[in-house]
DNA sequence: TCTTGACCTTCCCATGATGGCAAGCTTCAT
DNA sequence: ATGAAGCTTGCCATCATGGGAAGGTCAAGA
């Protein structure tokens, strides 16, 4: 527990690769990083937290945009609970609707390759239905 | 029916922009296009097919890389309908495991939000659990 | 015939999030 | 003291697309 650490220790506890908190601080997204005299950029464990923060929401599918948006809220002690909630739901929207974008492609697509024999023969509707270029 | 177009025409006709149709020649997932003495490219109808094959093919979602496969198997009239079917099942699969990603990612978001008061209060149970690190 | 506006050309830059590599410096253990 | 591992910055690449500048071309109307 030393409380101090450089930025691949800070990468491992964090989930967030060197390259990207390095990418992120350039941002602006993180805080400049405290520096020892060599330059080597330093760490705490609240740094950490960030970090985790940030990564978190990537996973969630939050743009860095928006997560810039949601540390700020974190970090104000004084914001509505409604804000936050309201850029959340946005996003879940976001979500959905690449969710319908990606079934209706999905869902054209099997009804496509249902209709090709697929064996040694040429034949395949689904050469035609790209060609013809109004998908199912 | 003239039967030869400028770009701006055969992006109308086949609903691909020109600046993506030049794009595609420079990749050589379209042949040079040929030109007039002072050096506007001319589309013939055919070419107008196969600027629409590219364009329905970006709308099910397939990459450039997959448009070209599919392209040199649709010219190609040997070609066994089986290696279509194989690239657009491989495709399907693809956009399934999207789906999941983002589904995960929505359910965990409703989860959270339905846990937030949304009020004017900052205690905010998304935050929180950003910040942990284990979403649901 | 001249002008004007719409069209075309190429070239460079930007997006968003990430990775890779290279040249050079630092730190630490042997 | 030497070498390995880790750090620094900076540039380039990805994928598909768009924007804009600077300049050439074409057709229609005055």
């Amino acid at each position: 527990m030393k409380g101090v650490y450089n930025i691949g220790e800070a990468s491992k506890m964090s989930g967030v690769s060197a390259k990207m908190i390095r990418h992120y601080e350039s941002l602006g997204l993180l805080p400049k990083a405290r520096r020892t005299e060599s330059g080597y950029r330093q760490y705490s464990t609240e740094d950490i937290h960030s970090l985790r923060f940030v990564r978190t929401s990537r996973d969630l599918g939050f743009s860095l945009d928006e997560i810039q948006k949601l540390l700020s809220l974190w970090s104000n002690k004084r914001r509505a609970s409604r804000d936050v909630r309201r850029l959340v739901e946005k996003h879940v929207e976001d979500l959905n609707q690449k969710i319908v974008d990606l079934q209706r492609m999905r869902d054209s697509l099997k009804n496509l390759a249902q209709c090709c024999h697929g064996d040694e023969r040429p034949e395949c509707p689904i050469l035609d239905q790209l060609a013809e270029g109004e998908p199912t």
